[in-house]
DNA sequence: TAGTTTCTGTAGGATAACCTACACTTTATC
DNA sequence: GATAAAGTGTAGGTTATCCTACAGAAACTA
């Protein structure tokens, strides 16, 4: 009877991968380890893609003789199911007290501010009908 | 040569018990147990409580023949820390663009924007009035 | 074709995170 | 004291995370 402990999401390790797939599309191990923010060892890289294949984070397609790999789970969802873990440890699981509380904690300067209630503005009122715009 | 590997400032597990604390204060393990939101074993509470101890993160003083325990990092502390983190992994380190990413990616309700728009303009205007914080 | 380079597959090991079991200590009760 | 109840300390085990090493396979070059 052994009690399974499901494996996170993604782990710290893996988040930096995906973050250059994200970024960059599809791309071979070197490629992946020219782009990384730190210096990281082939093999080491290699284990961290190993892993996210085997959850179905990325897949890969042969081209030569390496792989392409590519991200499957999107920034997106991955964003909302850590900031969701991280409002349901510290807000109650409420995203306006999580946002409330960054705002009230955080040093921003007066022009991310000032963004930020046009941003919460523009939201407001379309909250009901308008279809969605691109923009930034 | 062995690579240390640092362990995480508060496991998923860790924050679970700390948060009871924050809440309620000092506390004996068994008043944990039944504050806390899902069934524990005692023993397996009596580990967390353990290794927040050596990590430093609650103290404990005895009182009859039990332990109370107390948060020593404070829940801000804590809350910052991990929202660094996710705004490292996924806005450059941008704390703004952690929640301007929030605030468009999650449901809010009308008067959760209205709030955080009030929110934002008071931070705005304190920010603006004193303006000779030096920040940090 | 052989030789070289480059990439992959797999095994293995170290630490961290999580839980359980059981014996020991302390306190209260008789 | 003796005893039971409640709380503690410690050893042990499983899974997860992260990294390394080395041998083999695939493609390129001569």
């Amino acid at each position: 009877m052994t009690k399974k402990q499901q494996p996170m999401a993604l782990t710290p390790g893996e988040i930096e991968v995906m973050q250059v797939l994200w970024e960059q599309g599809e791309l071979k191990p070197t490629e992946i380890e020219e782009r990384f923010p730190r210096p990281i060892k082939n093999a080491a890289l290699r284990f961290q893609l190993k892993t996210l294949l085997e959850k179905g984070h990325v897949t890969r397609r042969k081209e030569g003789k390496a792989y392409l790999y590519q991200a499957v789970t999107q920034r997106e969802g991955a964003f909302k199911k850590m900031t969701r873990r991280l409002a349901e440890s510290f807000c109650q699981g409420s995203t306006a007290g999580l946002i409330a509380e960054l705002i009230k904690s955080e040093e921003l300067s007066p022009s991310e501010i000032k963004e930020l209630q046009e941003l919460a503005a523009q939201r407001g009122a379309k909250t009901k009908s308008s279809r969605r715009r691109e923009s930034k």
